[in-house]
DNA sequence: CTGATTGTTACAAAACGGTGACACACCCAT
DNA sequence: ATGGGTGTGTCACCGTTTTGTAACAATCAG
């Protein structure tokens, strides 16, 4: 299991210093942002496992941090920890509406606030989605049960493959490029190359066996499931 | 589809506060209480199609009013969805199973409440309850006597095998990973190895004997109980 | 036909899970 | 207090599976 990023946001140095040295001491990888600006550039391009938020920041504050990124589709369900100072209720509780996963009130202990980190990214990120199954005729996909059925008889799937899988039916009928697939299955810091993907689709289809067509190759750009 | 009354039972201010926001903002009505004898008062007078009931309440805590409930005949049916912190605190609500609909470990997110909430009022007709006994032909587990059988015989089973097998039964058929378990199994502060699971595993299936393999390891992913 | 793209195969390295051993903290009876 | 018994978490080792890559074959488009 590689190292999950978390990105901090906060303008006050010291704080800023003592939250990146704990949460790296736990193991992590950490990015840190000073404004809320920054902030965005960073949670978009580094697209980090959570983000802990201050809510007071210079220029753009944590609020609209947390507003616009619940707004694209690619940053939508990052899990946002806030940080409030007491007294904040209300803003604390609209920061709540707009998508926040959890807050800390400063002062704060570092040992609380990774308690926290932990929690949320042990549970994953919440899908909105009830249990989302594939199903037709003979060939049944089951996410939450980590199971393929194949006319009534289960196939082993490795993980990865089943990550595969579960890309491709998510996306089912649009096309993804090798380097969208390493992104979302193999995660954003997989350093190889594009073609470890076919390896794998090709895998993919062998054990699918009547249903490997359903896996389609668009020559020149990527793989699409076909519906 | 008129609201839904969700009533929320925490002694904790600040988390009350938030749950009610986040609750109510989701378009349910929300009545609250900070204390067990105000919340069986207002349960019976109110009464709210779900509850989420801490279980540390001053007074009569969270299980003395959930037993209560169950025992009056108007309100037995009613949904009851547990928070809890500590490990011991979760020994007690996976041991006793006083009919808790599903419980949730602190610190939690507000989302992740909201996704429990959600899914038991649509599940509805509260004969889906999720049974807290398995039985099968010379394999009979009972949550609620604590107990396991075995072709008859009793099997001594520790409070953290225990546990995981109840963690297992509970959400039968689908995959959790190792955190998901140190999660629900351990509580939020155990700060050890994920393959400490393994271990306990491991023991568990040899105790299950011929039963072993309905503990099934899903590589690269977790475990699994088998239906 | 030809270059680019994708499929196939083989293989070594890495990851993963099972297992036995062990240290430690408890608890209880001596 | 003492000592055995029990439950628990960690570790190191090992066989197996998985995985990324390279090398080669097949296929496609222009």
């Amino acid at each position: 299991m590689s190292k999950s990023t978390i990105m901090v946001v906060e303008d006050d140095q010291d704080i800023l210093g003592l939250l990146a040295y704990t949460i790296r001491g736990a193991g992590f990888d950490v990015v840190t942002a000073a404004d809320g600006l920054e902030a965005l550039v960073q949670a978009r391009r580094r697209r980090p496992a959570l983000l802990v938020l201050d809510l007071m920041l210079p220029g753009m504050d944590g609020l609209e941090v947390c507003r616009e990124l619940k707004r694209g589709v690619e940053t939508a369900a990052m899990p946002i920890i806030m940080l409030t100072a007491r007294g904040e209720e209300i803003d604390r509780v609209v920061g709540l509406e707009l998508g926040a996963d959890d807050y800390v009130v400063k002062p704060f202990s570092p040992r609380e606030i990774l308690l926290r980190i932990r929690a949320i990214l042990r549970r994953g990120a919440p899908s909105e989605k009830p249990a989302p199954i594939w199903e037709e005729e003979g060939f049944h996909v089951d996410l939450e049960a980590h199971r393929v059925l194949i006319n009534g008889n289960p196939i082993e799937l490795t993980a990865t493959e089943f990550k595969l899988l579960a890309e491709l039916i998510r996306n089912r009928g649009k096309v993804q490029t090798r380097d969208q697939f390493l992104d979302k299955v193999w995660g954003y810091q997989f350093e190889g190359y594009a073609r470890t993907v076919d390896t794998h689709i090709r895998r993919l289809r062998q054990k699918l066996g009547p249903f490997a067509d359903r896996v389609e190759t668009v020559r020149g750009v990527g793989y699409r499931f076909r519906e």
